[in-house]
DNA sequence: TTTTATTTTCAATTTTTATTGAAAGTTTAA
DNA sequence: TTAAACTTTCAATAAAAATTGAAAATAAAA
């Protein structure tokens, strides 16, 4: 296989993996490009080479941006910008990670502490409100569980991550 | 608060962090929604509290019974169909890590192992071709780890994933 | 300042995804 | 069998999300 069709198929399976996890399947189009780039690209490289708008591109590389898996380049004497993105996997994961929990994981444990603050009443059985309790109480140690997961890998350096983790699990695991 | 106004919370949260995950809204709060029921619905009984059609409710309990985490009940005597979900947090997450690694990771990986085949050529540099090679290399290494950590989350029974790897955790993580 | 290069915004449009509802299919009971 | 109860399917429709493209904004150069 050459190089360019390689390209090709790594955005295309990138963009799918993408769409499955809630990131729009061009966003993650713009991140496969970049991440098979050697150099930095303008919007019109990639205008040109994923065949999008250059209002699709700008919105795309600033969401990438915040996420933080992106940054712009400047090159002195030249007034556009360039894109390039984090190659190192391991960071880019820790990032994806850090904002994930921030954005999802965050906002869900702030509705389970309100609602575990749910009173007995006359319109519920005393059944139904243990019920309920009881199983928002598990969600809770759940997201718990994985808010402190996410905390000690992105606090890990990533030495901790590939080599105690390793070890964690059976070589035919 | 009551607990009506607690359950339609956990369902709109519910269904806004599976929409954030790639799981429909409505797939989600009808997951919720079956999590919160101490007994199992009818499909008329879903129909109803989310204010849904009886296709919409039968597409996606049988999507939620592919992931294995709602069951059909059937009751004696009765000849409608009652669904409920798994009520055990820590069985849903390693049920959806399972799916979800032969949904999605498995097809990346595949495409990765196929692209690393790539070949020098002509129509690109040898740094090109090296810098690309070198990264499909560094997520093969990385989607092999998260593969490996999703069979031992997977085959690990519930007590190793409360003890032991929490164990992992400093307690100020 | 004015011009030029470039980025950003956003209303309109297109595309994708989800939903409906009614017909067809299935199962059980009479 | 036939009828009744219920489930499934799917073409049509609605809703949501992504995309465009051109105008407005911004920044640099002349």
């Amino acid at each position: 296989m050459q190089l360019d069709e390689a390209k090709r198929k790594f955005i295309e399976g990138w963009g799918t993996l993408g769409s499955a996890w809630g990131v729009s399947r061009t966003m993650a189009q713009v991140h496969a490009l970049l991440l098979v780039s050697v150099g930095a690209l303008s919007t019109e490289d990639i205008m040109d080479q994923l065949q999008i708008s250059r209002g699709n591109v700008n919105m795309n590389v600033r969401a990438l941006m915040d996420w933080g898996i992106v940054r712009k380049e400047l090159r002195p004497g030249e007034r556009r910008e360039f894109f390039s993105a984090e190659k190192d996997i391991h960071r880019v994961a820790t990032l994806i990670l850090q904002e994930r929990r921030r954005r999802e994981l965050e906002p869900i444990m702030r509705v389970l502490g309100e609602i575990s603050q749910v009173e007995p009443s006359p319109a519920a059985t005393a059944e139904e409100t243990e019920a309920f309790t009881k199983m928002i109480g598990n969600i809770q140690n759940f997201a718990d569980f994985a808010n402190r997961a996410a905390s000690t890998l992105i606090k890990a350096d990533e030495n901790w991550f590939l080599s105690t983790f390793m070890k964690l699990m059976r070589p035919n695991g």
